[in-house]
DNA sequence: CCTGGAGTTGTCCTA
DNA sequence: TTAGGACAACTCCAG
């Protein structure tokens, strides 16, 4: 009698290059499993956006599955065990995942499946990396990303692990039906806000493969230049793919390399790096999404003001290219890396709001939400984090517009009331003199908001603020 | 332990 | 108009 073996999909919603789903259809009959984890994540549970995504990422998985995929929405541990009783199960096998919840859970689940018998392999499918391969010679973990990836990662002869095909052959040990509807995972709100999203995505293995073909043929060939001005279709939008793992980094990394060695590859294959990085210090720093990683940070004076919060949060805070990056993310899910950096500065630096509201807010509301790229990133922008950016480093949304969306499609993309003013005032509208105002239709405070701050004022006050913490101990 | 070089993404002022 | 240095010195990393 052959072995039958659960494959516990949970980020790898993928057949091509799965190492545990390849593993488990070459050795027996498999039973692939998707289980909601609402009681294990106690801080970071799923965000809306990312649960929408979700949703539809595990409709499309099915359908590859031929409608074999047994979804349950509880506790990992009492389905399997039930799943091991029901179907006579014989091993379970899994994609490790990294954030320090999931390690734990997955570490208890291990014991306990071996204890019952139950042989239990986990495989690396989500990293390029694993953490525990990469450190100094000292044995401790790099701090300082360019000499963690060019020296850890690429310096030490490790190339990544190959990619793998789709199985040819599937034998699938068959759920009840009933078990097989992602519905019931209830994902999808009742309300029908997230139905705006439909329009800029299309989820799942297939639709991430062909958008990694779109970026090579449009966006790589000047994407060092090209990924700065958010009105370009240069960025390769594959994140929240990545993050569901409906296409593997391997996969990827393997892809673009094949497309020469240049700045531009060089360019976008570091960018994996940076993801690898964050990964890498959510693992060795359980605490990256909570605590400061310099210290000297706890004494920090933030100051938590709801109105600007909330103002922040919708787009309303007079300076146009952050309040378009806010809507773009409101709207679509997502919002293009240049902004997200003028966005976050200006939350952490101009307002002085504590990055943590940020990253919930993010966390919240983008598709590509991940804690480990989402916490490390936040941290790098308030000055925090590891190899952070210097705390002079504010980013002055007036000028980040000028240069990165000289145009100002992008703005005036997300921010129609502005679409007929001079592009000249774009940026910073209540300069612009009065004729040119009625001109474009816009009456400041009623149309389109004043600036909550002053730039000038509160990059002085931030300045200030810095200067209170520094040069105490990290 | 000591030392020197280096550190994702900027802004502002001055010459 | 443009290019270069200051911003403030700290920590990390490797030899």
């Amino acid at each position: 009698m052959s072995k039958r073996i659960i494959h516990w999909f949970k980020q790898d919603l993928r057949l091509s290059d799965n190492p545990s789903f390849y593993q488990a259809t070459k050795e027996g009959e498999v039973l692939p499993v998707y289980i909601l984890d609402d009681v294990n994540p106690k801080k970071y549970t799923i965000g809306a956006a990312s649960k929408w995504w979700l949703y539809h990422s595990l409709l499309s998985l099915n359908k590859s599955l031929q409608e074999n995929l047994y979804v349950a929405r509880g506790n990992p541990k009492k389905f399997l065990q039930k799943l091991i009783q029901d179907y006579k199960i014989n091993a379970v096998y899994w994609n490790r995942c990294y954030e320090p919840w999931q390690i734990e859970r997955d570490t208890k689940i291990e014991k306990y499946l071996k204890d019952l018998g139950i042989e239990v392999k986990s495989f690396n499918g989500s990293l390029l990396w694993e953490p525990t391969e990469i450190l100094k010679k000292d044995n401790t973990p790099y701090l300082v990303f360019t000499a963690f990836y060019h020296r850890g990662c690429l310096g030490k002869n490790m190339r990544p692990r190959d990619i793998l095909l789709k199985p040819e052959k599937i034998q699938y040990v068959k759920a009840r039906v009933e078990n097989t509807h992602v519905s019931k995972l209830n994902l999808i709100p009742q309300n029908e806000w997230y139905k705006k999203l439909s329009k800029y995505w299309k989820i799942g293995e297939e639709h991430a493969h062909k958008n990694l073909e779109k970026f090579i043929e449009n966006g790589l060939s000047d994407y060092k230049e090209g990924r700065n001005y958010p009105a370009k279709n240069s960025v390769s939008r594959l994140s929240p793919h990545i993050h569901y793992g409906e296409i593997s980094v391997n996969q990827i990394w393997f892809k673009i390399a094949r497309e020469g060695d240049n700045v531009n590859t060089d360019c976008f294959l570091s960018e994996l790096g940076w993801r690898e990085f964050s990964y890498y210090l959510l693992y060795y720093f359980p605490k990256l999404p909570e605590d400061n990683l310099q210290k000297k940070f706890d004494k920090f004076p933030w100051n938590n003001n709801q109105e600007y919060l909330q103002k922040w949060r919708k787009g309303m805070t007079g300076y146009p290219l952050v309040d378009a990056g806010m809507r773009q993310l409101w709207q679509t899910g997502y919002i293009h890396n240049r902004v997200r950096m003028v966005v976050a500065s200006f939350l952490v630096k101009n307002l002085l709001i504590h990055w943590r509201k940020g990253e919930e807010w993010f966390r919240d509301c983008l598709v590509d939400a991940d804690l480990a790229s989402n916490s490390a990133s936040w941290q790098w922008v308030a000055g925090c984090g590891a190899d952070a950016a210097p705390y002079f480093r504010i980013f002055n949304p007036i000028l980040q517009g000028q240069k990165f969306d000289p145009e100002g499609e992008y703005t005036k993309c997300y921010i129609p009331e502005l679409k007929d003013l001079d592009k000249k005032y774009l940026f910073n509208p209540w300069e612009a003199p009065e004729p040119v105002l009625r001109k474009a239709n816009i009456i400041l405070g009623e149309h389109y908001p004043l600036p909550i701050v002053s730039l000038k004022e509160s990059r002085e006050r931030a300045l200030l603020a810095y200067q209170h913490i520094k040069s105490q101990a990290s």
